[in-house]
DNA sequence: AACCCTAATTGTAATCATTCTTATTTTGTA
DNA sequence: TACAAAATAAGAATGATTACAATTAGGGTT
């Protein structure tokens, strides 16, 4: 995880300047570890930013997105959620509480010389089921 | 991939009837290699069925997907693919010509422990980035 | 074959996350 | 302070997916 510092430096490398309002998603992000959607950064943050529209956090989120300074995570079907880390890692989203973890995950010993010729990006692992919290219930 | 007959069965067994349209679904998907979208489905199919609803299709595929019989795959942030193969493989979208690759991907050898307590039903890995295809232009 | 009951299909309307548009505001710079 | 470029905000538009209600088809029984 990249410190606000960091990250302030990137966007400024790609001319992208770092305002109030991305300098309050940024933060909200960096600070949290569940995941969320743009609907949740909205009310988390508009109380302290009353003005704050959702056009402008889709915006910040996706220049960030583009930059690959945060990951968006496909895993729920009808909401984005968004990452902070950027490390590869995997995500298992948990069927009954719908709640997402993170878990680590050795891509690398995994692959095989089929994609020798691709080259690749970004790499996503979701994985579904049922946590153990809603199984033991 | 699964004959038309297993899955005729696997539906019989869930109550599930095998009526013409969802026939025809099966069909395509099964005979198709690119992962088509609701709308390529039903494009290619309402020629033979004319009355095909695009409801229906959605219908199809949610029974299908839910008893494991095809894959669901959100590789691709505004439209979802289908896929009838269901042993778990990879999948690469390339960011250029939109194709999505398949790839195969041994998963049990890059697990941790880490998920030992969690149930999983479900593994998908997206990968993103440029094929040999584009990348030779 | 006709009947019945249930499930499936269809077409349309509703939903809802995301994107587009445009006017206004803010920012960095001279 | 003033200017030009970029960012913000609010609301409208888009488009995939789901909900709904009326009609139709299927399977089992006599």
């Amino acid at each position: 995880m990249k410190t606000l510092n960091e990250l302030s430096n990137e966007l400024k490398k790609n001319n992208i300047r770092l305002t109030h309002q991305r300098l309050k998603v940024l933060e909200y992000l960096s600070n949290s570890k569940n995941h969320p959607t743009v609907e949740q950064i909205y009310n988390a943050l508009k109380k302290e930013v009353p003005s704050l529209s959702k056009t402008t956090i889709y915006n910040t989120l996706k220049y960030l997105a583009e930059l690959s300074l945060i990951q968006v995570l496909a895993i729920d079907e009808n909401e984005a959620h968004f990452d902070a880390a950027t490390e590869t890692h995997g995500h298992f989203k948990c069927s009954t509480c719908d709640k997402i973890y993170d878990f680590d995950i050795d891509m690398d010993s995994c692959e095989t010389e089929e994609l020798d010729n691709f080259e690749i990006n970004e790499k996503l692992v979701y994985f579904k089921g049922i946590c153990p919290r809603c199984l033991s219930k």
